[in-house]
DNA sequence: TTATTTGCTTGACCCACATCAAGACGGTTT
DNA sequence: AAACCGTCTTGATGTGGGTCAAGCAAATAA
């Protein structure tokens, strides 16, 4: 599809300068130890649309931390049918599965023009075990993880399956300083309908549905929220309650 | 429903004689560094079945790994339906998901007589960071378990899911020393079930269309897995392969 | 400006699976 | 033994959402 774009520089905008500190890999660090975590960090010049991070099977060597923009983890299945197992915004890490089996096992690829910092492992694995915070930091978003993850297997209903997902999303999007009720989806239907098992007419008729009901209002990408209340009790929170 | 059993009592089993120590928590350490976990590590003494370990909402302190048997996760949604996030087999962790909120998340219940390891967090942290093989084992396994969620979240298809799920099972007992194709289902159909988010009468539905079509033979909680590649076949490999 | 493409919506149809409702097996108690 | 009970199976029926196909609206190209 679209061109690799993997060129790491040397960072070129520090974690303490970064203002996703409070979300990120460097959360609960003071600012010796952040310094410490700035050396082992490199942040990428900006991946265009579509482009790739990694690609399943690669040797895992870093994780990556978002920095701008919205990137994708993608597996294709033996039957050569892609599955979305998730969308990343800035403050958020991706790459945390490859861990264990020492290879990607999904492809990272970026929705529109977006960046990451990339962590060598080794040197992240030898920084945590010096620096207790940076460890206790790592374990939680971890935890964080396997959570989310676990969420998404609960659900069961198309509706709930899309009002969770549009929840977690207005949640995450509050935390880092932006509108928990006036979101724009990054992502095309067809990839929101991936990302949830369900066929992307689904999707279109349960935004119809939702809207009629006066539970949000979309039009094309631009999402407002209406009745969050009714969103979470159609959702079970599920994911976020 | 049970009743509570937690005493824990000091370790009667060191994890140097457990033999479960190649998969668990202690995989990579040295015996100086075992000794070290040892001294953190409480073994309760057995549950009954159906006993709860923790239950959703309590103060987190402890990560558990099954000793003998196995343990359920469960969480229950705002509508009161249970949802059995998994099955947790001897060296396996659970408990990992409560640590990003400090809560258990889920409740953790007994299948049959069953026996576990609690492990102080607090202290498995300062361990973790004077050790590190015992920090990279536990990043690892916590890798593993987004992967294992992350799988499942790709299957789609009954008949996939319950073929997936079987596999995962074989893959682990035949880990753990276990014949990979003659696997006692400790659990009942109803739970398999609904971990899987299907009817029990889908399950046993499945099961004979598996067993009319040579994958496997199955009678009460015995099951024989004939045709291992079938069943991958079916599962597209999204577990396993 | 008009073509062309790409994504979204809408409708008609159908199927996999849930649900409901009996039965059939064990296993346990008396 | 029979009577009981929980679990599993089997069948009959209904429906949520998938699939197919056509139309529509925005964005990009010519």
């Amino acid at each position: 599809m679209s061109n690799q774009n993997s060129a790491l520089t040397p960072s070129f905008l520090k974690c303490s300068q970064c203002g996703l500190g409070k979300l990120c890999l460097p959360l609960g660090l003071d600012s010796q130890d952040m310094s410490e975590l700035e050396n082992i960090i490199e942040a990428s010049s900006p991946y265009k649309d579509n482009a790739f991070v990694y690609r399943a099977d690669q040797k895992f060597d870093r994780i990556f931390a978002v920095k701008s923009g919205i990137f994708k983890t993608v597996v294709i299945d033996a039957n050569g049918n892609e599955h979305i197992l998730g969308f990343h915004l800035p403050g958020e890490l991706f790459g945390l599965d490859a861990i264990y089996p020492k290879k990607y096992i999904s492809t990272a690829i970026s929705l529109g023009t977006s960046s990451v910092c990339g962590i060598n492992y080794n040197d992240l694995e030898s920084l945590a075990g010096k620096l207790p915070s940076l460890q206790r930091q790592l374990f939680s978003l971890m935890s964080k993880e396997v959570h989310t993850s676990q969420a998404m297997t609960v659900e069961h209903a198309a509706d709930q399956k899309l009002a969770g997902f549009i929840l977690a999303l207005a949640a995450r999007y509050k935390q880092r300083g932006y509108s928990e009720t006036r979101i724009n989806l990054m992502m095309p239907r067809r990839d929101i309908a991936n990302h949830l098992n369900m066929a992307a007419e689904t999707v279109s008729r349960l935004f119809k549905r939702f809207q009629k009901d006066g539970l949000l209002d979309i039009k094309r990408t631009d999402l407002q929220i209406i009745d969050l209340d009714g969103l979470k009790r159609i959702a079970g929170c599920a994911s976020t309650c």
